[in-house]
DNA sequence: ATGGTAGCCCTGCTA
């Protein structure tokens, strides 16, 4: 299986470079963040010609993730649902869907804006909820992959400068420790996996002041992933090429294969 | 140098 996740920064402006990654990537399931479309907008029969099933939670202007797949779509969940109060209610932040074996979570976690703030305080408290959802729906024994945009920095070597960014929003220590309890609950960071000591790999680089061709970029989109899925882990890589050329996404893909 | 760019439509806000 070859599992991916892309914020792709608006998929009305992105879709020709979606359909061109689909073409290439060979990808089973892929996971999208940022689709700023309607659910009436979505372009699912685009999809459906390239031989993907998709599923979307939009709410148009901002957020919007979705849940492509060629394995098939099944028991699709929009959000944390009943009895999980959502710190950012009316956001489309949360799609999942059983795609074959595999559990598929897209999520697009807030950005959180400055430190401190409100928008700081919700995120942390988003974390808490994404948390509580997965003890709700899953136990760590399922197979189960969490894939997105989590707007966190998990170590320091994940960031072109740490020293620079200290203080601000994406590598607070609570931040990092909302993540590491969500591997406390049985998630594993599968990209670190395979590259146990590997630094400045990064998949997002701000599109202001040339900080992609200036390796200025961090790592924040995470394919975390339960156990089952986590051992049988093979391959895992960023597809900077996606981030070059015409109109590219402010984000690259990340590409997991497990057998 | 507290900027820069990209994308949305609340042409200011969000990232």
């Amino acid at each position: 299986m070859r599992i991916a996740t892309w914020n792709v920064n608006s998929l009305k402006v992105r879709l020709p470079r979606v359909e061109e990654f689909l073409g290439y990537a060979n990808v089973d399931v892929l996971c999208i963040q940022e689709t700023k479309l309607s659910d009436k907008a979505f372009p699912h029969l685009t999809f459906q010609e390239l031989g993907y099933e998709s599923v979307h939670n939009g709410q148009g202007q901002w957020n919007g993730v979705a849940i492509l797949s060629r394995v098939g779509i099944a028991d699709v969940q929009y959000g944390f649902g009943e009895g999980i109060e959502d710190p950012y209610a009316g956001d489309a932040r949360l799609i999942s869907a059983k795609c074959g074996d595999l559990t598929a979570v897209s999520v697009y976690v807030p950005n959180g804006r400055t430190v401190p703030s409100e928008f700081y305080d919700r995120k942390l408290l988003w974390f808490q909820r994404l948390r509580e959802w997965l003890d709700r729906n899953f136990t760590p024994s399922d197979s189960v992959a969490v894939m997105g945009d989590y707007n966190v920095v998990p170590e320091d070597r994940d960031v072109w400068n740490a020293a620079a960014m200290e203080g601000s929003t994406h590598i607070t220590p609570d931040e990092r420790a909302a993540v590491h309890a969500l591997c406390d609950w049985g998630m594993v960071d599968t990209f670190r996996k395979i590259h146990l000591d590997d630094d400045g790999l990064y998949s997002y680089w701000d599109y202001r002041a040339g900080d992609f061709h200036q390796h200025r970029g961090m790592r924040i989109d995470l394919v975390l992933a339960t156990k089952p899925i986590a051992d049988a882990v093979t391959y895992a890589v960023v597809d900077r090429n996606a981030r070059k050329g015409t109109q590219p996404s402010d984000h690259a893909p990340v590409i997991v294969d497990y057998s």
